[in-house]
DNA sequence: TGCATAATATGACGACTATCATATTTTATT
DNA sequence: AATAAAATATGATAGTCGTCATATTATGCA
């Protein structure tokens, strides 16, 4: 009944198109998507983009939602399968999203640390996507945030974690860049989560009242 | 004697050139400064560009530093000019970095902030520029942190002064960005900074123990 | 002042870009 | 199976990009 019911072959290549655009985005970056390019990724020729978007814009900001619904899921994912394994919601989130394998392969990261410094240059219709992603990871963190910790704390936390990632990634996967993401993971944990059970761990007060 | 000593008229237009390209980065990022474009700027046509460069990476490497520089000593300028109105060097740092002024125009603005998703994609060139930039800025916060503050979390604090204005400027100059860089930069003082000596707050501690 | 040299300008090359008009192919319907 | 319609391919346009060879101008030295 809704616009999902039956897939036209038009809608299946349009999703093709965006799924092609998605997966380039990352790595290219957002100047770095070109119609042609994408057109062939997606199997067909450029000539026929203009069918399925108003411009390059408009499959720009598809291409960012879909890129960012993608790492989410894959995000979630993960978390679940931490959390089974009995760390806390916090924690898992943070070991997730600041792995050591994002600093060298972008797929299944978060597509706003790869392209946070380009979004302020883009298109209304680009920028309108990139707050609906930055929105969510808000709400994600919010919802991760153990109980005991003020939520006003979200902000701080959000913006550590996107440039920890973004810095670890222009420092290179060298010890430098490994360094800096292990460095804001293990203070990101001590500072934040919940102490657990059995263990003592308390350095995070031991970083803060002197 | 050194080779500062002599400025020859070379010198001077390949400085000019250099200026007119870290002048445009901020706006423009990496892939938007182009040859002929910075040329003009410079007051130069663009024919005569690789008598002073061999290619456009190598001048986008030098317009980094520089860029870099730039900022920087404008901070600087800027945190010392706070210190000697009595607040703290932390919190001069924080204030000066994350002011709302930087949301909408770059200028002064930390280019390593307005850069640093489209440095992993760069030549190595400009990668060794932005490892640079970046260490200095790690270094910057670790000489500002208060004294019985844990320096290893410098790559916490960095990270989250270089998302939250990331953050806040992908979110626009809106009640929406300016709240995000505002709540940043009140949770990293709470947390981070020495408390005042007549002022209670210690938001900090009650933002941690439950 | 005249000459040698350095620095900048002119103009062009091929490759790439987004966009569109038109032709061809494929699908769906009768 | 034949026809109408939708979807994709072909090809072209105008523009920009980095790069370079060559011509012109400006500088400094004798």
């Amino acid at each position: 009944m809704s616009e999902v019911s039956k897939p036209n072959r038009r809608d299946l290549t349009h999703d093709k198109i965006v799924d092609a655009a998605a997966r380039s985005i990352r790595t290219a970056g957002c100047d770095g998507v070109g119609v042609a390019e994408t057109m062939k990724q997606a199997g067909l020729t450029h000539g026929g983009f203009y069918a399925h978007f108003d411009s390059r814009d408009a499959m720009l900001a598809e291409a960012l939602l879909r890129a960012g619904q993608d790492s989410a899921a894959a995000m979630r994912q993960n978390i679940i399968a931490l959390q089974s394994g009995g760390i806390s919601a916090f924690r898992a989130l943070v070991e997730t999203y600041l792995s050591d394998r994002h600093i060298a392969i972008p797929d299944g990261c978060c597509v706003v640390a790869m392209l946070l410094s380009e979004l302020p240059r883009q298109s209304p219709a680009v920028r309108n996507t990139s707050a609906l992603l930055i929105n969510g990871l808000l709400a994600a963190i919010r919802r991760a945030l153990p109980s005991q910790v003020d939520p006003t704390l979200a902000p701080l936390i959000a913006s550590a974690m996107v440039g920890a990632l973004q810095l670890a990634r222009s420092l290179g996967d060298t010890p430098e860049g490994r360094t800096h993401l292990f460095a804001t993971r293990t203070s990101l944990i001590a500072q934040f989560d919940e102490p657990a059970d059995s263990k003592p761990s308390n350095t995070r007060r031991k970083a803060i009242t002197s």
